[in-house]
DNA sequence: TGTACATCAGTGAACGCGCGTTCACTGATGTAC
DNA sequence: TGTACATCAGTGAACGCGCGTTCACTGATGTAC
């Protein structure tokens, strides 16, 4: 346990804020949004104070996108491990899209930075404990209950990806301001849509591809 | 068919530069990264020029969002017509899919634009002839087959709003720059996954939920 | 066909703005003896 | 405990930049007679 000296316990708890201020920035105006000057008249600094703690800007967003994906993975993992594999599938699913609703800020950005061609942020957001490997690992588990199967037309990283893309999809959906989500309570849709994936994956005699 | 004097075809013809100039900024940048200066020095004008055809900046946008979501009707619609229901609503998401590979600066202004709170765009999108209108449209003809059956718990738009997140996942997943996507045709994958999907709907017994 | 005039398409300079970053600085906090 | 000095955290002014929009203007195109 290291001891940290007051000096030292500030300049943390300021960098934190100021990581904590840039995503109340991100979630009103989106990661485009962000400026270090507003950032900074938000907690009363002169702009140059600010680098005092990052070298620029682009190391503050990358910050705050790490520190995101750190999050997701948390909420991955505390999903209840004692569930039966598809059901614990189900609910990784039903966890990645509460991240979303109660981070949206950290959900936009992640995938405003996927979707740059920086290369390095990809990366880390596809190997070792990163959310994609937990969503691998629990697809990997369910296949091996052999209650569903995988084939050379349809593999471990097809079935992953498929179902990251349909959870994925409601969550943009859900923040898009379509009527549909405004009103009601969309667990139980997403439910009901992980199940009628989950049914077809079951399965295992596909139609052949008529094209 | 009404004649056009050379002044308005020579007008006609520059606002369509000016808005096809517009659309390959925001396909290199990004629906923010577009700005009317860089705009008019890529056709030789000046900034000011561009007021002679648009009367702001949000004017463009909107517009260049408007012949998008007229282009993904025009893609929806050109699925054949004598296919059976289920099969013309998997080829209407292969278009789906198609449409966004092919134009993504549509399909990223769309959905930045659906994002934000411009309510009207967002009626643009969910009415009339509007791409999700046709996208119920060949649900309804689906369920009308009896192959599917829709419940209280899971009706039409919940079977429309599942199929529309589970392809556009799949096409923002592919704009992400992801390995998975770089090398291989993603079509079959496309195929796959929806008819997954597919076989989930046709089986009528879902379990009941455990929540 | 020619002339007089109106409309039009496009220019160039200027406006006020917010941005990221740098730099010389100052007063406060911490350290050594 | 007090003093001398070093480090640190934060300031304020300035840099150069690109932005959307306005405005008075000009030369070219079209129209009327």
């Amino acid at each position: 346990m290291l001891e940290l000296s007051p000096r030292q316990r500030r300049y943390y708890k300021t960098k934190e804020t100021i990581l904590q201020t840039a995503r109340e920035i991100i979630a009103e105006k989106g990661p485009d949004g962000l400026s270090l000057r507003e950032l900074a008249r938000r907690i009363d600094y002169s702009p140059s104070g600010l680098y005092e703690y990052f070298n620029s800007k682009e190391e503050i967003v990358t910050a705050v996108c790490v520190e995101g994906l750190g999050l997701l993975s948390n909420y991955l993992n505390r999903v209840p491990a004692d569930l039966s594999p598809a059901d614990r599938l189900l609910e990784m699913g039903l966890a990645y899209l509460d991240f979303a609703r109660e981070h949206p800020e950290y959900f936009r950005l992640i995938f405003a930075s996927l979707s740059h061609e920086q290369t390095h942020l990809a990366k880390e957001a596809m190997n070792g404990d990163s959310p994609y490997h937990l969503l691998l690992q629990a697809v990997q588990a369910v296949i091996e209950t052999g209650e569903f199967t995988v084939s050379e037309d349809f593999d471990l990283e097809d079935m992953a990806f498929s179902l990251w893309a349909l959870v994925h999809g409601l969550a943009v959906l859900e923040q898009t301001h379509l009527t549909k989500f405004q009103q009601e309570n969309p667990t139980q849709l997403y439910r009901r849509a992980l199940r009628v994936f989950g049914e077809g994956l079951r399965n295992k005699n596909f139609l052949p591809d008529n094209s």
